[in-house]
RNA sequence: GGGCCGGUGGUCUAGGGGUUAUGACGUCACGCUUACAACGUGAAGGUCGGCGGUUCGAAUCCGCCCCGGCCCA
């Protein structure tokens, strides 16, 4: 038996310990079953899990649960992504430290033992939301298995040519001092200035020109125009001087200048943009690094050596000021680019880099995109316009401490790479020997590399890594490509895209056949969340006030691929279906307790009728979960269960399972027999999204009687064609519809649903008259009727006008200061006013001298009452039913 | 600037050619009923973003526009 109150607070830790201890979601490698493998999203342990997360490992949960109820070998493990810079970042933050400032070694040594003090509490987060993911196929990205592949990788691409070191101008990062790659770019407002400046000409003329970074003067190479523009095609070939720096240089033509903007006319540095690297090598232009790697200026920057680039900047405009070189400064508001992880604005430095080339892939990348099955279909887009837009080759190397090293040595003779051998996996070169002299001079002298890969480089391994925690190789065939990648519509371009890119690389065929692509979870008022404004909420707070199972069904709310604001009316819904969900098993399973499996000799046709529907209900939630629309599932078995099972079809059996003396051992039995598959069904199609307490009822009641002992092992309903009977159906909801109105005729009356009523009398054509003979047990037990009359012969009822009912909205208008004494007319003459409007549409009449004309909106209601055989009844409509005449006789 | 998604009672939302537009929350009224007042029954509340078009018929399809969001420049 249940306990009377549902308390999440106690069953759902209970549950999440006895999932975990009897293994229930391990993944079985000696199984038959077909495999489902998910390439699980592993979230960086250096933050902590907010609502967005729960959001959607929600979701994928739903169809993992989905999948193993259906009876798939769950492949579902959990990572966590651990290493790179937001490490880095946490470790120098709670412990007070610098990396550059302390020795790589010692730093490493503290990012892995913080990473163990936090891990703990860390993943138990993720287990207190309820996924059903196997924790004993763990990982983390920074561990010996994921160094080993990263590494393996690392060697193999490279073999196969896809991987060059070069010297180039890159993004870089001035803060975190390191490259990153272009993914890692974000756009962002600032405040600046467009600053017209005045370079003087060789024969003593002057161009003016726009720029809002003069802090690259010194970095100046070359004067671009259009080559058509009218007002400058007379200066090309000849030269300008920058103006502070006094260096002279040259005036070109170039068709990828915009006349329109600014003056038409700019400068080229090295590096100021994109474009600027172009003209750099087309051009032969020479290199001039005004720029330092930690975003000072340069020796070449003369007085201004030292500064940081924006106090640079301000200091040549006030210069430019003096020497009357500034023709103007307009305050703007434009766009540049800055590192995601720190938001500061990013550089092009030239340096020497590792990168895997793939912009020649572009074709093949785009066509796996198309082998993919996205849910929803249009997050390929995001995918496509990412590779449409791609101008980079991956930067893979990061000028950082805590990473997987490069397994590379330099010959320091030849400058030979010096690959490790895959059997001495994972190496770190600045502590390990290469495995053997220079290849190519037999030098023994050595340089090790010295950077870390960037951590895509890894993650972007996931589902060969998580692949290869099986040992049995034919296994981890079946296994990869995976079933699905599930993530957050954020990351399509870095982990999502980056996985196909790997995937192709080394195993020349898409990572998995499916990609699931959720949502945000936004603040309440539907905006991003973030720290900077304080709009955070906490799973923590979510499940401290409600429960784990309602902190999913929320998530079940969205659609797919959808963003949801957190309303916190939707948790209390969400907790109230719970309450009900508790409230209507126990009364089921107490009537329950003496029941063994009989199945009775007839049906009930209430009872036949709710298993239809609940079979009809099975394949539609099948069908919806197919499609990853689990939104749609859950809204359709919460409506089942609250409006069907609850609602009418509980309140119909009542009767039989209270009182079997009545209505005999079989019709008891009968009722049984559907509440227990219904009920079962109901907590099945539900467990997705409530594993918590749908195993809790499992557990008290029918894991004893079933063969499985979790609700979450392979217990989907099958679908049963057999028990959908539609024509059944049809004739049921007549019974239905009547309790239900008369339901309603009760409530409106202020009578308890119980309470008696002398007898009901139905006119209703043959066919909806049998269909009601067929319940009469159920609506006279329901409805607690003393006489049911069903027939197909009219009834001989008279009817009298008892009272018009005057509707003052439409009288006051009307007919103001007579408003009242027409509606006590209307009162008096209440038989005639009934008549008139009825058969003419209006009623006239004089008043003390006065015309009136009386129309049906002026009357709210016209009060009958109706006797049968001279006892007074009175009418119920049935919407449902409107041949039928009902007359109730209290 | 380009791409994608969305705009439906106060709020959120279903429906993607066919009677009177779904449900939830909120509001109001009535009612403790042998599962549940954390409940039930009922009521009020909508020019389905705008304008044009296709059609016997448009919230739904097409075009243009407006607004919001995300991604990419």
């Amino acid at each position: 038996m249940l306990p009377k109150n549902y308390n999440p607070k106690e069953i759902e830790p209970r549950w999440q310990r006895w999932w975990e201890e009897q293994g229930i979601y391990r993944f079985d490698p000696r199984s038959g079953k077909p495999i489902f493998s998910i390439d699980t999203p592993p979230p960086t342990v250096s933050g902590r899990m907010h609502l967005g997360h729960a959001f959607s490992y929600s979701q994928m949960d739903f169809i993992a649960r989905f999948r193993r109820m259906q009876g798939y070998n769950l492949f579902y493990p959990f990572g966590t992504d651990d290493n790179g810079l937001p490490t880095e970042r946490l470790v120098e933050r709670l412990k007070n430290v610098r990396a550059k400032e302390m020795k790589r070694d010692d730093f490493i040594k503290l990012c892995l033992s913080t990473l163990e003090e936090i891990r703990p509490s860390f993943v138990a987060d993720w287990k207190r939301i309820g996924i059903s993911v196997d924790w004993s196929l763990a990982y983390s990205t920074i561990d010996e298995h994921c160094r080993r592949i990263s590494q393996r990788s690392f060697i193999e691409l490279y073999r196969m040519g896809r991987e060059y070191r070069k010297e180039t101008p890159f993004l870089w990062c001035p803060s975190c001092e390191t490259a990153i790659a272009q993914v890692e770019l974000e756009d962002r407002e600032v405040e600046g200035s467009f600053n017209d400046i005045i370079f003087k000409l060789e024969d003593g003329g002057e161009v003016v020109i726009a720029t809002t970074r003069p802090e690259l003067l010194p970095a100046c190479v070359a004067i671009f125009a259009h080559p058509e523009d009218g007002r400058y095609k007379h200066l090309f070939g000849k030269r300008a001087r920058v103006p502070l720096f006094e260096h002279w240089v040259e005036i070109k033509p170039d068709p990828r200048v915009d006349p329109e903007k600014g003056t038409g006319i700019v400068m080229c540095c090295t590096f100021g943009d994109m474009q600027d690297i172009e003209w750099y090598m087309e051009h032969n232009l020479p290199l001039k690094v005004a720029i330092t790697r930690d975003g000072r200026m340069t020796a070449l920057a003369g007085k201004y050596k030292g500064m940081k680039v924006k106090e640079a900047r301000a200091a040549i405009i006030e210069d430019l000021k003096k020497a009357k070189l500034l023709v103007r400064s307009k305050k703007i508001t434009h766009v540049v680019n800055v590192h995601e992880r720190c938001g500061t604005e990013i550089e092009i430095l030239n340096t020497k880099q590792w990168f895997i080339r793939y912009l020649d892939m572009k074709e093949q990348l785009l066509e796996a995109g198309r082998r993919i099955r996205w849910h929803p279909e249009h997050m390929r887009s995001r995918y496509e316009n990412w590779i449409h837009g791609l101008r980079w080759d991956w930067c893979i190397s990061r000028q950082r401490y805590f990473g997987v090293p490069f397994p590379v040595w330099y010959c320091k003779a030849c400058g030979e790479v010096i690959l490790a051998r895959e059997q001495d996996l994972p190496v770190d070169p600045t502590i390990d020997p290469p495995p053997s002299p220079c290849p190519r001079c037999g030098s023994e002298e050595y340089v090790p590399e010295q950077d870390v890969l960037d951590t895509w480089a890894t993650s972007s391994l996931t589902p060969i890594i998580a692949a290869e925690l099986i040992e049995d190789e034919e296994v981890r065939r079946k296994l990869y490509p995976m079933s699905l990648r599930p993530q957050a519509h954020d990351i399509i371009t870095f982990w999502l895209f980056n996985t196909v890119v790997k995937g192709l690389l080394h195993r020349g065929e898409i990572p998995w056949y499916n990609a699931m692509i959720s949502g945000w979870a936004l603040d309440p008022q539907g905006k991003k969340m973030s720290k900077s404004k304080g709009n955070v909420i906490e799973p923590e707070y979510v499940l401290k006030k409600y429960s784990a199972d309602a902190l999913r069904l929320w998530a079940a709310e969205s659609k797919l691929g959808e963003d949801l604001p957190f309303k916190e009316k939707d948790l209390v819904a969400a907790q109230r279906f719970l309450n009900k969900l508790w409230n209507a098993s126990r009364f089921a399973l107490a009537h329950l307790q003496d029941y063994h499996g009989e199945k009775p000799e007839e049906l009930n046709i209430i009872d036949a009728w709710i298993l239809s529907k609940a079979y009809r209900l099975v394949e539609r939630c099948t069908a919806y979960f197919e499609e990853y629309r689990y939104s749609k599932a859950k809204k359709a078995a919460v409506n089942f269960f609250l409006s069907q099972f609850c609602d009418n079809y509980l309140e119909m059996v009542k009767a039989r399972l209270y009182n079997p003396e009545k209505y005999g051992e079989d019709a008891r039995r009968s009722a049984q027999y559907a509440l227990y598959r219904v009920l079962l069904i109901s907590l099945k199609l539900l467990a997705p999204f409530a594993p918590h307490i749908t195993e809790e009822i499992y557990q008290s009641y029918y894991a004893k009687r079933e063969p499985q002992r979790s609700i979450h092992a392979d217990t989907w309903p099958k679908p049963r064609r057999d028990l959908i009977r539609p024509s059944l159906e049809e004739e049921a909801e007549r019974i239905v519809a009547l309790v239900a109105a008369v339901r309603r005729y009760k409530a409106e009356r202020g009578m308890a649903l119980n309470a008696p009523l002398k007898a009901l009398t139905v006119s209703a054509p043959l066919e909806v008259a049998e269909s009601l003979r067929r319940g009469v047990d159920t609506i006279e037990g329901t409805l607690q009727i003393g006489r049911v009359e069903i027939t197909s012969e009219p009834v001989a009822a008279q009817e009298r006008v008892l009272e018009v009912v005057p509707n003052f909205a439409a009288l006051g208008p009307e007919f103001k200061g007579d408003a009242g004494r027409v509606a006590g007319y209307l009162r008096s003459s209440a038989e005639a006013v009934a008549r008139a409007i009825e058969e003419e549409g209006v009623f006239r009449f004089t008043l003390d001298g006065k015309r009136f004309e009386v129309r049906q909106e002026h009357i709210k209601e016209v009060k009958r009452s109706i006797s049968l055989a001279g006892r007074e009844v009175e009418s119920v409509s049935v919407p449902e039913l409107p041949e039928a005449v009902v007359l109730v006789e209290r």
